[in-house]
RNA sequence: GGGCCUUUAGCUCAGUUGGUUAGAGCGUGCCUCUGAUAAGGGCAAGGUCUCAGGUUCGAGCCCUGAAAGGCCCA
């Protein structure tokens, strides 16, 4: 062997080091992306093409940007980068949100302000300036993340919420639903924050639940017709005790009048739901005097607990509700309208007054005067106090549970029945289903589960905001007589006030000044106070960011609904829902056809991953280490997109290790080797390729018709992990068992297919790459195409997605191929269990594979197997033979299928079979009978598993029904042989570590013990050859050589060596 | 309280239309290969597939119920 190199004058691959700095590599093609402006050219490329939509999210950039941004970044990048290799013109809109509490929280902090007096005190125009500010804090960070981590989107153009024009087409939006009867202004219970002094959306509600330990009492209503009587009731918030207006009973729930003794010895009688005596009073005596249905109580007046506020209409009496239930509590519910849903609901129904006697702020009204100006929450233990001093406290207590609290100021949320505006979604439900059935959910459950179930117990959507920095509501009111109008646009309110408002500032307070004459009665039209729930903002992108109708009719059109969208579970009654039900509303249109709703990231604990909690993991931990392929990588091959996952920084850095390092090292062998042989791609080269080739080839093309079946499905990890399994394979078991092709003399045949084998497979894996590992992608791609082809694209990202090639695909070959695999993995298990490493040369290996086609597969991948593990021979095991004997595994798969109840009846027969003979039959092809249950049955080759077990004198490994079994008896030949592999070994590790060039010659001086200098000599060409030496000669190394001794195999060797 | 999801090795996760001996990677211990490799190969230890019923010739997988965890909604 060995080989001569040579040197083409032309042009050569890059040299590529076998180390490489992926962080460094990153940021060269970041650069080069920039320079070459490579996005905006993947974009332009494909005009005139199919366009692909989608939509951007948009996330404040008023926080720093967390792993879970990168997580939805990466899987929003993926598609679309898929798309554009296939042909689509896919712009991509980047977008901010820019309005909304969470911004005024922070500027409020800043200014060290906790209410609403102060921020208007202040000034809204200086407080929404630096709004604006604030927005956008770390938008640098945000570029920045954006940019290094390869999410491509177009940042130049993105839509920003607070701009005019996004207003504008809000407006126009919202003049629509109003026009359409859609915009509504109602009174209803609103779970409502008295430090940020609004309401708050459902999501807001949902996203501030925690546990939280609130008083538990139980009180007395004295009936006004038997003070001796009470009805007992249950709350968990006294302060709403003031406000009561009646107790709410069940019709149908049995009470019972309950006597018992009070501590002076006196008799009371308290009525409950006969369901919860037992939880209420426990252990103490008592006797029931009286049952009665929940309906018997109806209209029984009690006196009530306080007089505080004038009440226009009757109340204090028991009336009947179907929501009241006997899970806790006492079965009598306490019910004040102004502070529950359900309250308010029974309050209209039998007429209740809404007594009121908290303010907005969260304090008791002056009326109230013992709690004036007193914290609800701060009131309550003087509330049980005083009640108990009038002895109509029954029980006091805690209890923990589940209560929301403002997401962002985490003070408890009351339940306050206050006007506020609404959009008329429940109207349109049916249409809200009908078009989320048509939309492609990913994971699938979600569509008719959490989303489908969302749509289904649809309610209207609570719009108004009393804030600052926001959308205005356009609605404008008479101050006389109460006439409302909607505005559109700008042009319409600029003729409605008759003056020029282009240049008008559309948030408050500047169109909070533009009023006008009422067209009925001549008083003036101010606008009313509310903005509009920031959810509406980012729900209106796909109008808004074009500023439709307005202006770019045409690129709406072009650019609605969109093709994919992406982001987190928690968007489901967010982002998702305002974009669907602002379409179904406004165009009765789906908004989105294929949406991904990605898992939450959790921290090691389990825990979601929140700027609350502190756990958020900074993406440039990973970034600046890993670099954002392997992070990307990590993301969609840890688990399914619309799991939840656990987070951790190290399973990121095996990456890098198990993949990238692997794909590298192969890459950089093709490189250098290419380089040193003068091999160049050429198109028209007529390649014949070995099995081995084939077998690759087929394994590439497999892989491509599978990750483009994975990208069409929007499947993340199908388009990733199959990918990493032929990456493994390519480099463990094509190039390994290839190498020697590369390293040998001749430039043959077989040497040009397999450069050609491995640079297709390289150039393909690149594109495959790309989507989802855009760095390793580009760089693999600009060395191995653009080097030699300035025609080609000049990125990855600008070229076309590889087209399956059918015709090279064999399901046959991948199988016989596993085979073999699987047969050397026996082969070298077999040899670990006998001892003998593969350097030692054995005589023989035979196989069974437990089918009739163990033979021709042997015989046909035999230099495979033979190199592979050393040995001179492999062959099938005989059957008629010495070595072996066999048992019968009859597959349960196929016969029970085919025989069903009878195939236990089948296998028992089966095993009752002479194992030899039977197996003689079906390893040559021929069927056995059985009779089983007095029946015949004709069993088939493949419905039977012969396995084989070896008798004594081999070394085997088996593992189902494939076998190997080793010759281990070694000959002089072989030893000597063995010891000849070991002296190359020895000097190969010096070469190495002395330094030298993979082609640079030397010259050896050796001593060796006796036996070890007649394995030198008797393969002292071989030795020669492999190690490149002119020159090798028995004796003292020199001074000027490199040196080693070392012992093994009971000989001793020191050999030292120089460049010759 | 309701909805959705999850539960498989110490950790992170696979597990095809149900098929009888449940896998991978990481980690641990031992052995081994290598002029591409930060790697590779082999062996070993490590499992009541959360639990209880049911359907079936056969259940990690299907059905019912329960438990724990997560998210969403009340």
């Amino acid at each position: 062997m060995g080989r001569e190199f040579l040197f083409s004058g032309g042009r050569m691959f890059k040299n590529v080091s076998p180390k490489v700095d992926v962080v460094k590599m990153e940021e060269a093609i970041l650069q080069m992306w920039k320079e070459k402006d490579i996005f905006h050219k993947s974009v332009k490329q494909r005009e005139g093409g199919p366009s692909y939509v989608f939509f951007e999210g948009p996330p404040t950039a008023n926080g720093h940007p967390g792993v879970h941004h990168v997580l939805a970044r990466s899987f929003k990048d993926m598609f679309p980068r898929y798309k554009t290799m296939r042909g689509y013109h896919s712009i991509r809109r980047g977008g901010w949100d820019t309005h909304g509490l969470p911004v005024e929280i922070e500027v409020e902090k800043k200014l060290g302000f906790t209410n609403k007096q102060q921020i208007e005190a202040y000034g809204i125009d200086k407080f929404n300036a630096l709004c604006r500010e604030s927005a956008f804090s770390y938008i640098q960070e945000w570029e920045k993340m954006t940019d290094r981590m390869g999410y491509w989107a177009d940042m130049e153009t993105a839509y920003v919420t607070y701009k005019n024009s996004y207003i504008e087409s809000i407006w126009w939006i919202l003049k629509n639903f109003w026009d359409k009867d859609l915009l509504y202004q109602g009174f209803k219970v609103v779970p409502y924050c008295p430090r940020c002094g609004t309401p708050l959306s459902d999501h807001e509600v949902a996203l501030g639940y925690d546990d939280a330990e609130d008083p538990s009492v139980f009180v007395r209503m004295r009936l006004i017709d038997d003070p001796d009587t009470s009805l007992l009731i249950w709350t968990t918030t006294p302060w709403t005790l003031p406000s009561n207006a009646a107790v709410a009973a069940h019709p149908d729930v049995t009470y019972v009048v309950v006597e018992r003794s009070l501590e002076d010895g006196r008799k009371e009688k308290l009525i409950m739901a006969e369901a919860l005596v037992a939880k209420v009073l426990g252990d103490e005596p008592y006797t029931i005097v009286k049952k009665m249905p929940g309906k018997a109580l109806e209209g029984m007046k009690y006196t009530p607990l306080y007089n505080f506020i004038k009440l226009d209409k009757p109340a204090h009496f028991v009336a009947l509700a179907d929501y009241v239930s006997t899970e806790d509590g006492t079965g009598l519910v306490h019910t004040a309208p102004a502070y529950g849903a359900e309250d308010m609901m029974l309050g209209n129904a039998v007429g209740l007054p809404v007594i009121q006697a908290v303010g907005p702020d969260g304090k008791f009204l002056p009326e109230v005067t013992p709690w004036a100006g007193v914290f609800i929450k701060d009131a309550d233990p003087s509330i049980m106090d005083d009640l108990k001093k009038r002895g109509l406290l029954f029980r006091r207590g805690t209890i923990v549970h589940t209560y929301p609290f403002c997401w962002r100021c985490k003070t408890p949320l009351l339940y306050f029945a206050r006007p506020t505006w609404y959009i008329r979604t429940s109207r349109l439900k049916d249409r809200l289903v009908g078009l989320n059935d048509t939309i492609n959910w990913y994971p699938g459950h979600i569509k008719n589960g959490r989303f489908g179930n969302w749509l289904a117990n649809n309610i209207d959507w609570a719009l108004g905001r009393e804030r600052y920095w926001g959308t205005p509501l356009p609605v404008w009111q008479c101050q006389e007589c109460g006439k409302q109008e909607c505005i559109g646009s700008v042009e319409e309110l600029s003729k409605k006030s008759g003056r020029d408002l282009k240049e008008l500032d559309l948030h408050r307070p500047h169109v909070d000044n533009i009023t006008y004459t009422c067209p009925d009665c001549k008083g003036t039209m101010h606008r009313v106070p509310e903005l509009i729930d920031v959810w509406f903002d980012s729900g209106s992108m796909p109008y808004a960011q074009w500023h439709y109708p307005f202006e770019n009719q045409k690129e709406f059109k072009e650019q609605f609904p969109a093709d994919y969208i992406c982001e987190a579970v928690d968007q489901t009654r967010g982002w998702f829902y305002s974009l669907h039900a602002i379409s179904t509303l406004l165009n009765d249109s789906v908004c989105f056809k294929n949406v991904i709703c990605l898992g939450l990231i959790l921290d090691g604990e389990g825990q979601k991953m929140s700027k609350s909690r502190g756990n958020v993991v900074s993406p440039w931990d990973i970034l600046d280490v890993h670099g954002a392929d392997a992070f990307r990588w990590y993301l969609y091959t840890a688990s399914p997109a619309g799991q939840e996952r656990r987070f951790s920084a190290d399973l990121v850095g095996e990456v890098i290790r198990t993949f990238t390092l692997t794909l590298w090292n192969t890459y950089s062998f093709f490189v250098n080797y290419a380089n040193l042989d003068g091999w160049t791609p050429d198109k028209n080269a007529k390649v014949e390729y070995s099995p081995l080739d084939q077998w690759l080839r087929s394994a590439l093309h497999t892989l491509v018709r599978d990750v483009t079946n994975a990208y069409e499905n929007y499947d993340s990890l199908a388009a990733t992990r199959p990918i990493e399994t032929f990456v493994d394979q390519l480099s463990n078991w094509y190039l390994r068992r290839s190498r020697r092709r590369f390293w040998k003399t001749e430039s043959d045949a077989d040497k040009q297919a397999a450069y050609a084998t491995l640079y297709e497979a390289l150039v393909t894996l690149s594109k495959l790459l790309a989507p989802a590992m855009p760095f390793l992608a580009e760089e693999l791609y600009q060395n191995l195409v653009r080097s030699f082809d300035p025609n080609a694209p000049e990125s990855v990202h600008l070229a076309d997605w590889p087209e399956v090639d059918l015709s090279v695909v064999d399901e046959k070959l991948n199988r016989e191929m596993a085979l073999v695999m699987k047969l050397a993995s026996l082969g070298h298990a077999a040899r670990n269990k006998a001892n003998r490493k593969v350097r030692q040369p054995l005589a023989e290996c035979a196989f069974s594979t437990g089918s009739a086609e163990e033979g021709r597969i042997i015989k046909q991948y035999a230099d495979i197997l033979t190199d592979e593990l050393n040995v001179k021979k492999v062959r099938a095991l005989n059957a008629a033979g010495e070595a072996v004997s066999y048992s019968l595994n009859p597959l349960p798969k196929q016969l029970g299928q085919k025989y069903g109840p009878k195939f236990p009846a089948i296998r028992q027969a089966v095993l009752a079979l002479n194992p030899e003979e039977a197996a003689r039959l079906l390893l040559e092809g021929k069927n056995v009978t059985v009779k089983a249950a007095g029946e015949s049955f004709e069993l088939l080759p493949d419905e039977v598993e012969v396995r084989a077990n070896a008798r004594e004198g081999f070394a085997v490994a088996n593992e189902g029904a494939s076998l190997a079994a080793l010759v281990t008896d070694l000959n002089e030949d072989l030893i000597l042989e063995g010891l000849a592999r070991e002296v190359v070994r020895r000097i190969q590790d010096l070469r190495k570590t002395a330094g030298l060039e993979i082609s640079d010659r030397i010259q050896v001086l050796y001593t060796a013990t006796p036996k070890l200098a007649q394995a030198v000599e008797a393969y002292k060409e071989y030795i020669t050859a492999e190690t490149l030496t002119v020159k090798i000669g028995s004796g003292t190394p020199a001074q000027n050589m490199a040196v080693v001794t070392d012992s093994f195999d009971g000989e001793t060797l020191t050999v030292g060596l120089a460049k010759a």
